[in-house]
DNA sequence: TTTACAGAGGGTACTGAGTGCCATATCGTC
DNA sequence: GACGATATGGCACTCAGTACCCTCTGTAAA
């Protein structure tokens, strides 16, 4: 585990990475904490093990992280911040499109760092109370890009409730791969798996999908395809935008 | 708070509801801390007041509840077997028809008692661990209908993607519909809510759809339609559903 | 009837997370 | 040097959750 790992961030949206000249206290909590963790699991380290190697008073402990949790993932907040800052300006883009790119600012802070995104994938994967954690921080990723859904869809069509599922499927679809990645080690393209897995998404519910592939059918509007009895609706998707030349 | 609401459980797949002439201490204890809760506020309330108020050991609540937080779900646990029984049973149902029959247990669970559910579902909403514990409660129904599917998917064409996009849009869409009564204070009609979000998720996902609308088209397997350009693929898919006659 | 046993519940003491409060640096500023 | 702000340490407390052991009660075998 290099301590790197801890400082530096790299979706860099925000004013990340000053060189940081005497170590951050946070930076060296979260470190000792993540080093305990591997050598003795978490439920056997306690908060004044954490506190003890990072040779520091235990009440600083709870100043940075407000749970022991929370020292797992140190950098969830400020990808958070960066998703919503992302999406403010996003309003130029296709809504699905959009979601997917926010999506994958969070990909990036994992394969910005493989060990250790690894490593922890482990480590949360064994603790039941990491994988609750992390439910709860996903939970947040889904409803800033719900949120952000609802915004672009307004009232009409069911907009609230489109918006909910789409984002669910987004988040889905980004763990997908994201967790394909993480099993195999940090070995393969954690993008190409992600970006596969957001394409199913994207051909389902984006308007780009259909839009595109219109434009770049040059006949005009109409689309004639034939469609075998009993075919399930996605293959059917499949069929017309292979039909009308898409991706 | 019908101190009945505790005792039966309506989904009735197993062999719930035998009168209980004693009124098992389980009961007992989720009924006194529930009052307790709505009372005083969760956090506010130890499990002292509640063994306290059930009359009880201290020590027999935890042998009832893993958690403080189990006390306020105390019916999930059999919903959940319900949903694997039911879903191990389902073999012959196309599989996001099965999936979505399942969400539907759910939903049953809550409708049987609006008022607790509607009185829980306030509580959850104010109590950030509350929050958190129904977020891992809900992963586990999400991961049992992704299980199903996976099942029914097999290897072939991204079959664990597409389970788990699924899974995901069809616990967004019950809980979108489960909500949108709940926020209603349990007035409205539960079971039409929930039925209109998953008939989006099923019109997208579901082979039943393209199935029996191509089976319902006399013409045979031509489909012709006209899709303006820029459309996004959920509203093509609208499209040749009307096209077709479907729903 | 006595004994053996099992299962439900009660009691006590302990660990450890998280919080509130106050004391103590440390640092820049006037 | 005085001063206020911010960062950190120390201490005491609450409370969830657990381990261990006790009592009681009902039941079946001897």
């Amino acid at each position: 585990m290099p301590e790197w790992a801890f400082r530096c961030y790299v979706p860099g949206m925000t004013d990340a990475r000053r060189p940081a000249k005497k170590a951050p206290m946070r930076e060296v909590l979260a470190e000792a904490a993540f080093q305990l963790f591997l050598e003795r699991g978490f439920e056997q380290t306690t908060v004044d093990d954490i506190v003890a190697r990072a040779g520091v008073g235990r009440r600083s402990f709870f100043r940075y992280f407000p749970s022991k949790e929370d020292a797992v993932f140190p950098d969830h907040e400020r990808c958070l911040a960066d998703m919503t800052a992302f999406l403010a300006e996003a309003v130029d883009l296709e809504p699905v499109e959009a979601v997917s790119d926010a999506a994958r600012l969070v990909l990036r802070m994992y394969s910005a760092n493989p060990v250790f995104s690894v490593q922890r994938y482990r480590l949360t994967r064994e603790v039941p109370g990491l994988r609750t954690y992390e439910l709860s921080v996903v939970r947040r990723y889904e409803q800033t890009l719900a949120g952000y859904l609802r915004g672009r869809y307004g009232e009409s069509d069911d907009g609230a409730l489109r918006a909910e599922v789409i984002a669910a499927s987004v988040v889905a679809a980004h763990n997908n791969g994201l967790r394909t990645w993480l099993r195999s080690g940090g070995e393969g393209d954690a993008e190409a798996a992600v970006d596969h897995a957001l394409g199913m998404v994207r051909r389902v519910w984006g308007s780009g999908a259909a839009g595109s592939a219109a434009t770049s059918s040059a006949d005009g509007d109409v689309v004639v395809m034939v469609a075998a009895k009993g075919a399930p609706m996605w293959r059917v998707v499949q069929q017309i935008e292979s039909v009308i030349g898409q991706d």
